[in-house]
DNA sequence: GTGGTCTAGACCACA
DNA sequence: GTGGTCTAGACCACG
């Protein structure tokens, strides 16, 4: 798995980790019931500590994206349906990001169609794989 | 104009007021040319800091969204066109949104149509200005 | 004798256990005197460790809910009548609990009759034994 | 505020301090709308790091039982009504607290008014204690 | 060997 | 001056 951090941005790094990490699930690159490395042996990775990576998780965790079992570490889950608290998050999230396209200039279909690229990218993602 | 702060959100004040203009641009309550309040006025009416108001202008006068000029304050204009630099940040955030968005179980089809809902309500904006 | 455990679960494996055998005894689905399965059998059942239901028969046999004889293995005993310790703590734990459902908008009527139901789900508990 | 810890029980003290916290409130020792010590103060206070009172906080912002704002700390909040997955949590705790007291010999009367007396302790906590 | 918890001390962003 | 973040290193509970 290769996560980039970026230790000069001002966006937390559990919160760099936590996003790369979504999006490698989103593309298929950790697959439903991967494991993830071991806290330690990402923050070792990563030159990171060990707290953040225990942040990182348990956000993740919290979120439904993965589940932690004291067993065996961390492994990848397909959050609930879509609450109603999540859509609402969305909706305002948009809003933002279509309000800053549409003053720079990108027209709806433009949006639209960069949308579809990176729908169409994700779905194409490494699919299972070796099977 | 008016502008709803949340104090007990994480997201920084000088960041939702930032946003908060952007979308009101976006929506047209602000339009082109349109003067904004002055800083210490707006940080008086909302009951914020100088310095918070005055960083939410100072980036989006970076980011073409105000011109301040000494003389008359800050004034909405619209910035330059698509930069290869804001398309890149912005397919890296819409990369996240839709990871995340796919995995709630939120499909291209819905997501699509709440897009096209969100410019249809901007397109829709100006008009509301004086009523 | 069907356990469920989660092992997503944040609350250690033998707490759960020690917790379903305690509601498992309090449904009358395991009667006073009856035998439980060995260490070695529950936990091989269980895909667990041997020394996870080890530590929970353990507490159980301290919480007077079970005795362990080395012949015939674990049966389920009465405790003693309640004793002041106990209460203390029962009386800790309804404080807790009161206090968090009272702020969540659950009222004192709202709270009792829950009580009165699963307070009836445990009495009418025996007879499904065999069905 | 008086909260006594237990640095000697094998429950997180940051939990210790979230439960504590949260029978203050429904107590009414805490208001809607107090603050709180800030995290350093509590800290010292207690004889515990900072981070351990930060997580405190953090569960119980999650919780909605508090709200951080940036410029003043941490103040009482009241929490959205009950949601569905709440009352789940309060049933499987409750199905577990009355299974324990039923085998200990407390019956449903007993219980009741066991549960009775603490909402009436709670309601006659020192209600706006100066005005 | 895993994650969970805690510590002491530090720096930074925010207001 | 507030909380947020991060570090390095430690001990413990769990399995």
């Amino acid at each position: 798995m290769i996560l980039t951090l970026d230790f000069k941005s001002d966006t937390p790094i559990y919160v760099q980790l936590r996003n790369a990490i979504v999006v490698a699930i989103g593309k298929g690159e950790l697959q439903d019931g991967e494991r993830l490395p071991t806290i330690r042996q990402l923050a070792q990775e990563l030159g990171v500590n060990v707290m953040t990576v225990n942040k990182a998780y348990a956000i993740l965790k919290n979120e439904g994206f993965l589940s932690i079992d004291r067993r065996h570490g961390a492994a990848v889950t397909r959050p609930d349906g879509g609450d109603a608290v999540y859509k609402e998050k969305l909706e305002r999230e948009l809003t933002l990001v279509i309000s800053e396209a549409a003053l720079k200039g990108i027209g709806r279909q433009e949006f639209q169609s960069l949308c579809s690229g990176i729908f169409a990218a994700l779905a194409a993602g490494p699919q299972t794989l070796t099977e």
